[in-house]
DNA sequence: GCTGAATAGAAATTCAAA
DNA sequence: TTTGAATTTCTATTCAGC
C-alpha cells in the first residue's frame, strides 16, 4: 500500500462517512485492509488539507478544506483558460466563443471587475460580446485575452 | 466582557494574526485585557466554526470555515432574491430585470441548471431574457420566479 | 445560561528505524 | 522519504460553582 493510495482512500472515507477522530478513521482503514497508525494518519490529514469542522449542530467531522481566497481576476483568468474557445476583435467589439453554457460565467466575472475599456457585455449560451467605446479600447481587451490564453500555468 | 464581545475579538485576532494554538489566542486576548481560559476559548472556537488549517506550507493557523455545500439551485434562489428587481412574461419569453451588473450571474446559474423549459438565455448588464419554446413553458418559468420571490426566508 | 480548574481525550512530534 | 512507538502538546469535556 503506497502512501498516495492510502491518502486517496482517506479522502473517500471522510467524504462518505462522518469521521470524528483519527482513531475512527484508522479503524475504517483497517476494515479496508490498510495497516497504519495514528501518527501516519495525522501526517496524511495535514498533507490532504483536511480540517475538523463542527458540522452544524451535530458533532464534529473531518472535511476537505478549500481555500477560496482567489481574487475575481484570478477566477476570470482561470475561467477564460478553461472555457474560452476563440476570441476575435471586430472594430469596437470583441466576440468571445466559449464552451456551451459558459458565456454567462465569463460575463458575470467581467461585469464584476468593471474594466474601463468595456462599456457593456451581452452573453448568450456560448458567445459573449464585449463592447468597447473605441477600436483602441477593444484592442486592449483583445490583448488581455491574448495574454491570458498564452499563459501556460 | 460579554461572550459575544469576546467572540468578536477572537474573529478579529485570527483574521489579523497567524494563531496556531488556543494558548496563543489566549495570550492575545489577555494582551487586550480579556480574562478567559483555554476551556472557554475551546468552546468559542467551536461556536464560531473556526478550523485549524495547514496554511499552505508554512505552519498551521485557525481560520474561519465556510461551508460551500449549496446546490446550484440554492444559489440561484438566493441570488434571485437578492438581485432580481422585476420579472415579466411576454409571450414565450421572460424578461428579468436585475441590479446593475448582475444579469450574467443569474444567466450563468440558469444555464448551469439547464431548465427544460428554457431553450436559451441572453444577458446584458441589468436585463436577462429567458427564451422558452412555448408560452406555456414561459408561464412555468414565470411561476418559478414568483415562488422564489414570495419565499420569505 | 457561562465559566475555570482539572482531567480525559485527541493529535502532532520526536526519535529511531527501514 | 516514509513509518510506528512513545511521548509531548494541544484541545474538548467533566464537574463544580456562579
Amino acid at each position: 500500500m503506497k502512501k498516495s493510495e492510502r491518502q486517496m482512500l482517506i479522502k473517500q472515507i471522510i467524504l462518505n462517512n462522518d469521521i470524528a477522530t483519527q482513531e475512527e478513521l484508522l479503524h475504517q482503514l483497517q476494515d479496508k485492509g490498510v495497516k497504519a497508525t495514528q501518527a501516519t494518519i495525522s501526517r496524511d490529514i495535514k498533507e490532504l488539507n483536511l480540517v475538523k469542522t463542527n458540522n452544524a449542530g451535530q458533532g464534529v467531522k473531518y472535511t476537505i478544506y478549500q481555500n477560496n481566497q482567489m481574487t475575481v481576476e484570478d477566477k476570470l483568468n482561470s475561467t477564460i483558460k478553461s472555457v474560452v474557445t476563440a476570441y476575435n476583435i471586430v472594430q469596437f467589439m470583441n466576440i468571445i466563443a466559449t464552451l456551451p453554457g459558459n458565456a454567462h460565467v465569463i460575463g458575470a466575472l467581467i461585469d464584476d471587475i468593471e474594466f474601463p475599456e468595456i462599456v457593456g457585455t451581452v452573453a448568450g449560451n456560448d458567445t459573449i460580446i464585449l463592447i468597447s467605446r473605441t477600436n483602441e479600447d477593444a484592442q486592449l481587451i483583445y490583448e488581455y485575452f491574448d495574454n491570458v490564453m498564452a499563459d501556460s500555468d
